[in-house]
This record gives structure tokens, sequence and C-alpha cells, in this order.
DNA sequence: CGAGTCTTTGAAATGGCTCAACTAAGGTGG
DNA sequence: CCACCTTAGTTGAGCCATTTCAAAGACTCG
């Protein structure tokens, strides 16, 4: 926002398409959070490529309506979660994509590990919350055994039932730990 | 969400495309707020047609575009807002929408008036806040001659400027009042 | 080894939610 | 046509989750 706030709309994995087709430029920004490789389309090429290829812009298309879900079940998130409900979907959220990329599976598949790709500034501006309650949340996931930090990037998920039920609702967890 | 919480992700006006092409079906429930006029399509049909007329699916691309930008906007709102600059935000779009849309400009231009469509509570899940609050910041608008309420549904902005300092910033606003 | 950045932790302040009461507006049936 | 009931909106007060502010570790990199 002009005002300096700053709302992280969208995470990027690889594979995955951004910009904004058929408009002079995209109304967000973007950023990289690790070294990247990126495949550049100059714009006007883009689009005559899409208008030849019909095939191209319907994978298109599907591409950007499975974004649109994905981003309104983020509105839903920020809407009416909880700061603990918000960190806990969003390991799950890694743990579903990485596990579909593949890149963790490799090592153990019973011990489900995830990273957070960027810094908590940015998993914060992601939730809608500050780096300290994405801190705070993450501990209390640690003290009560649901996960377990490696090396405060990276999480090893030792119960993800627990994890599962944590994003959902906080209630009944609350009385367990007491 | 399964639990009864509730996130409003979308308003649809006249001419909207509604529904999830190539799945199953939507993620997400419809709801009418008011007597509606639906053009319906069998899913198979309509993907066929949009298979052997490029054109539409190109069509249909573009909008999906624009309602993901508009998804990704409402999710800044969501994030970083507080409850003031959200029920401003929603009168500009309100604004906006129904300009374009050419229903109210009719009367007087320059003595803008918009509806709430819904009630208070669909208000309330679509910024992510509850009904009371939505309520007490309509008031204090009223209260500081930004808007004028005709008759609880119906508002008339008096000061639009006032009202986009509002949906940015309130502190200044705040100073003024008091 | 020091400077800077990121994360964690604590304590205090606060915005918005919850709960509850009150008012207004329909709608219904006697 | 008027009591009655129901639903929607407003208003107030107390409370609690989260933010804010501040400061102390941990890590990184010249």
């Amino acid at each position: 926002m002009e005002d300096g706030r700053q709302q992280v709309v969208g995470l990027l994995f690889p594979s995955d398409f951004f910009g904004r087709p058929f408009e002079e430029q995209s109304p967000f920004s973007f950023e990289a959070a690790t070294d990247v490789e990126i495949c550049v389309f100059e714009r006007q090429a883009f689009q005559s490529l899409l208008e030849r290829f019909p095939e191209v812009e319907h994978e298109l298309l599907v591409q950007v309506l499975t974004e649109l879900d994905a981003a309104r079940e983020w509105m839903v998130l920020l809407g009416c979660q909880s700061a603990r409900e918000k960190v806990a979907s969003f390991l799950l959220m890694l743990l579903r994509r990485s596990t579909l990329i593949g890149c963790e599976k490799a090592g153990k598949p019973d011990a489900p590990i995830v990273t957070f790709p960027v810094s908590r500034r940015d998993v914060a501006l992601y939730l809608g919350t500050t780096p300290e309650t994405v801190s705070r949340q993450v501990q209390w996931m640690s003290r009560n055994n649901i996960i377990k930090i490696i090396d405060g990037q990276t999480f090893e998920i030792t119960n993800p039932q627990k994890l599962a039920l944590t994003a959902a609702r906080e209630e009944w967890l609350d009385q367990l730990s007491a």
C-alpha cells in the first residue's frame, strides 16, 4: 500500500506462471525469495502466441482458475482464522505444496519436513499478522509436540493430525495442553 | 468453513459470470442477495463451446484475470486494513461498481448515493469483521459528515474525498474529529 | 571480531469481538 | 387496524487476542 503496509498475495513455486497478460502492467510486484531461474516472454509475442495456439491459452485459463480458487481460499483464512490457525494452515499448505513438487519426499516419507521459503516477516505479511505472532505460534506448536524445530527455518511435522486440527479450531487443543 | 464460520469471497453484479469450468464443482457456494435473473449453461456444453470458440475462451480468460486481481486486492484489504478502512473501502468499491453499471448515476451525478446490496451481516462477512463493527463505523462516518444515512441501507456520500482518505489511513481524521 | 539483520521473548496497550440489551421495522393473525 | 412476534440494526461495556514497543539472544558477513 501507499503508506508502506504490505500484504503478500501469493507464493510462487517452480513451474508457476506469473505476470499479467492483456494489461500494461501487473498491479502487484514480484519478489524473489530464493535464487530463481525465470523464463521470460516478451508481452506482445506471448499474447500473439496465445492467440495462435488456443490450447496454450486454455492451459493458462485452467491455471488462472486454480489460482483464483487458491486466492479465495486464502481470503477465508485471512478473514476468519485466528493467528494460530493461520500458521497451522500455512504449514499444511507448505507440506502439500512441497510433497506435490517432490522436493522433500525423497528423504523420509514418514517424517514430513517443511521449510519456510521466506523470512518470518514475509510469512507474517502473507498471513496478515506480525513476525512476533508467527514466532509465538511456532514456538507454541513446538512446545505442544506438533512440530519440531530443526533450525528456525525448517520444521519436522511430528504430529500432522494435531496440526490439521490446529488449523481448523484450537479450542480443544488448548484444553489438552492446560 | 466446517465449523460454521463464513467468509464472503466475492460480490457479483449484473453480467458477471460465475461457476467453475473444468471442475466437477465449485469449492464455494453462491447465494442470491436480491431477485436475480440467471443464464445457465450445461457444463459439458459450455466447455465444448469454449473449445470450439477460442475467442469466447479468451474473453473468459480476461475476465478471470480481472477477478484474480480483484481477489488479491481484497486480500490486501483483509490482511492489513483496520475496520474503519475496510468499511470505507467497501463504500468506495460500491460507488465505483454502481457508477460503472450506471444504476445510480441517472439521478444526480454530484451527490453520489450507494446502497448496501446485502445485509449488515453479509457485509461484515465480506470484510472479515462483525455486523456490530460495521454499524459502528458507518455511524462514525455519519457523525463525521463523510456520509449521510438515508435509510440504513442507503448512504449519500457527502464527502467522497474524506471517504477516500478514510479508506487509506485514519489517523489524521481522528485528530480532526477530536 | 564487530556491525547488522533476523528471531525470540516479555510486558503493556488497544482494536475489535462478544455478549446483552434496546429500538425499529415488517409481517401475521385475531 | 392493532397487539404481537420476529428479524435486523444499533449501542454500550467488558474482555481478550494480537499488536506494539523494547530488548536480548542468535547468525551472517565483511
